[in-house]
DNA sequence: GCTCATTTCTGCGATTTCGCAGAGATCAGA
DNA sequence: TCTGATCTCTGCGAAATCGCAGAAATGAGC
């Protein structure tokens, strides 16, 4: 059952996001600019080769970056976003996305457009200044990202995968089962393998016991041990 | 014969740098706050685990940015960085570089501590916008690294490598050669691969007509034909 | 509970990549 | 020009990874 219901800012339980740093009088001023989509899992917010007429902000909800190749059937994750995160870098002039954005979970995303985006930056330090800083800090875990698949093994990498999916989406308290549903194809596309490794890495994963999974349910037990494991593979 | 007289803003031939979006009274008070220090290759701007205090402009020069692993000799490089580019992702409090920084040719870094920089982007507008749109475009330029390096033959890999290398440092005209001398090692580095791979690949190339070879100087006499044997790759 | 479609798992042969080692090439300094 | 150090190239056996295919498990709909 969605609640399809429009939220204003004003509203907004999200804390997290960076409209929240403008003044009350401009936050109820984007409100109104703003439009807002509620996603089902699947499908897109933006999809590669559309054009950029602004950036979208998740609301709430799991979002994966992907790019396709030429070879139909493979794609790469090149990011996972979550509450507060932006998708869709802003371009000069004319320009369409290089990347798409997926829901992999219901996800509610405002947008804002050029124009308006430019406006406010130009009135609101604290909204230009925090996204600033978000772009830096995503540039430095990309480039984070690239250093671990970079020189590692398939299983380092497929462990690694796992560990950017707990951080970004965290473990469900209680059973320590991962708060987000993803295939062993989904998994490959972020590790920059095939579903089969992923498959095997896992069965090696559970073996260890570091990891419990029924069917695509991933439980972690011991979120530790896969830092170690992935430490004997940088 | 290192030119080591400190270059002040107001004459800086560098137009990309983004300190002159300020307009110039401030630009003569940044030219008096800044650091300037000039390095040979080799030579590190900073190094994993120093602390963070400022930002580095590239004034003239060329730079890897760099991320060793626990594992002895085994080297990342995340970024290749040139002329108005910058150095050292701000961060939040105190802080340390998760990478490193060198020089891969003779390279003038100026630098700007926190203070400063926090005061510029509260007064001038342009400077921190371009400074938001470099973050947002070198992150899409890692994520759109991280697709051609995840699904990519060690052949592929190399040759996106290279490619990484034409289209940042770029050729001299009349040679074609590539304006920068990198190492076998450093290829491999780039491309998560080892430098034995590379001296095959390269060797493939050579045999293609694509490049030419001398040592560790690359000629590039078909860029074209380089793009097209990546594509087969992606 | 039953059936069917989809996803996951795993064994095996083919292919790719690695790592070593020795030969060859290159470069700087005497 | 000679010498030694360093870097590059390449052949080969070992190891890792891939790709396929069939079995097993899972989940949705009836």
């Amino acid at each position: 059952m969605l609640k399809r219901k429009r939220i204003e800012c004003q509203e907004c339980p999200n804390s997290a996001c960076f409209v929240k740093r403008c003044d009350p009088e401009q936050l109820s001023l984007l409100s109104g600019k703003k439009n807002q989509v509620v996603l089902k899992k699947g499908q897109s917010v933006f999809q590669e080769g559309d054009h950029v007429f602004g950036i979208y902000f998740i609301q709430t909800g799991k979002v994966k970056v992907v790019s396709s190749t030429p070879q139909q059937g493979v794609e790469q994750i090149v990011r996972l976003a979550v509450d507060g995160h932006l998708l869709g870098h802003r371009g000069y002039g004319n320009e369409t996305y290089p990347i798409g954005a997926v829901a992999l979970d219901e996800t509610r995303v405002c947008f804002l457009d050029n124009d308006t985006l430019l406006e406010t930056f130009r009135t609101n330090f604290d909204f230009i200044y925090a996204i600033m800083m978000f772009y830096s800090a995503e540039l430095r875990k990309s480039e984070g990202r690239t250093k671990n698949f970079g020189q590692m093994t398939v299983h380092g990498k497929v462990v690694f995968a796992l560990l950017y999916l707990i951080d970004t989406f965290g473990l469900v308290s209680e059973s320590h089962q991962l708060d987000v549903t993803v295939s062993r194809q989904e998994i490959a596309d972020i590790a920059g393998t095939n579903a089969d490794q992923v498959s095997r890495s896992i069965s090696q994963l559970k073996d260890l016991g570091l990891i419990t999974a029924k069917g695509s349910s991933i439980f972690v037990n011991d979120p530790d041990g896969l830092k170690d494991t992935v430490r004997k593979y940088i």
